[in-house]
DNA sequence: CCGCAATTCATGGAAATCCATGCATTGCGC
DNA sequence: GCGCAATGCATGGATTTCCATGAATTGCGG
């Protein structure tokens, strides 16, 4: 009965350990696809679930954790290290890095599937968390650029007529703009936006100012 | 010349490691002070100050691992683990739970120094964080049982009727509490309150509802 | 030229928030 | 009993936000 909603990719130069790995995963109804480097990894189409990424440290094409550096900016999943030759600036390196877990060969079984388990769990927080931020972020950049300007003023908790002299424009037209941005941003009050533009990390340049409650 | 503004703590039962520590130290202008074992250190009077601990992983009276877990929750400084002795698992367990770094022995007075200028640094970040979350944590405890029911449902969104209605009191009342919350929490806008409540980690119960702007 | 989006401004008016002031009740500590 | 804090409610009124509607200008693409 194999398993849907995750995958574990494994890159291994070594068959012997590619098989070993994939027939305990597949014991644990767990799928499995196997790279014989690190480039293969990265060229391949990969299937968009949680996953798990078991990466050998020495590998023929790269270093396992300069792969580690390479892929840091792309939404790869989180990296479980295996290595038969491993040292302790390596394996500090890798979880400074973020990796869950460096593993030197031989490894129990249980300690392997617990990092893969965990793996995928953290990737599954993460998937989701970067899933609600593109929706934020395709909504922010959906905003015309004055909308944009306008966006921060309000959630700094101006008010609207000094929002307005920052912009050197009228208040009536502030509030044109500010209804905009609350309709775009989907936001149903001004503490929704505030919260939005939290995660956004849109940084808060202003604050109100005495005479103004 | 020796710095008034940090303090570096050394946690190692061998004298020699200790003496030449706080030699290096010492010629690098940086105040240091050592403990022959866990026990001394927690126990000890420790000054005020943005810190570091360089922590030796066999201790006499208690592995330095689990001194790490031990006092995680209190506010003890980074910790830089040194060891002669040292092991992958113990390295990756010691990241995970947060140190600096992990160095064996022999290691260098370059390595050293850097992994504790970064501690430092780190600990200024954190104690910074937590005094202004400590004056925030005051205030909210400032707040009457009462206000303390307002406060989420303001920083919801919810509109003072709706509150009111939550609480089934009048929208006057609400209003009065509200007003007291804003002034006790120090906050100048709508705004401010409610990225003080995320700092607090106030839970968001709910959200203003058609009809309601 | 036309249509559209972006930006600007306005009016009239409703709803909501904010403020100052006043009053009342209850429970607690001195 | 008195004073105080906590909690509740009210009035009158000012300010701010929000809404609907209307109009104008500019720049761009078809």
């Amino acid at each position: 009965m194999m398993s849907d909603d995750h995958v574990i990719f494994i890159v291994d130069d070594d068959e012997r350990i590619r098989e070993a790995l994939s027939d305990l995963l597949d014991s644990h109804g767990m799928r499995a696809v196997s790279f014989a480097s690190a480039g293969e990894y990265v060229s391949a189409d990969k299937p968009d679930l949680p996953a798990c990424l078991i990466l050998d440290v020495e590998l023929p094409d790269i270093n396992g954790l300069d792969l580690q550096r390479q892929i840091a900016d792309g939404d790869h999943p989180p990296i479980v290290f295996i290595t038969g030759h491993g040292d302790i600036p390596s394996s500090v390196r890798a979880i400074k890095h973020g990796a869950v877990d460096f593993l030197t060969k031989p490894f129990s079984d249980a300690d392997l599937m617990a990092a893969i388990g965990a793996a995928i769990a953290e990737d599954r927080d993460k998937r989701a968390e970067r899933a609600e931020l593109s929706v934020l972020g395709q909504r922010y950049r959906e905003l015309t650029p004055r909308e944009r300007e306008v966006l921060p003023l309000v959630v700094s908790g101006l008010l609207n007529k000094q929002a307005a002299a920052e912009l050197g424009i009228s208040e009536v037209t502030l509030q044109i703009h500010r209804r905009n941005v609350m309709h775009k941003m989907a936001a149903a009050s001004l503490a929704d936006l505030v919260r939005i533009a939290e995660r956004l990390e849109i940084p808060i340049t202003h604050s109100r100012r005495v005479g103004g409650n």
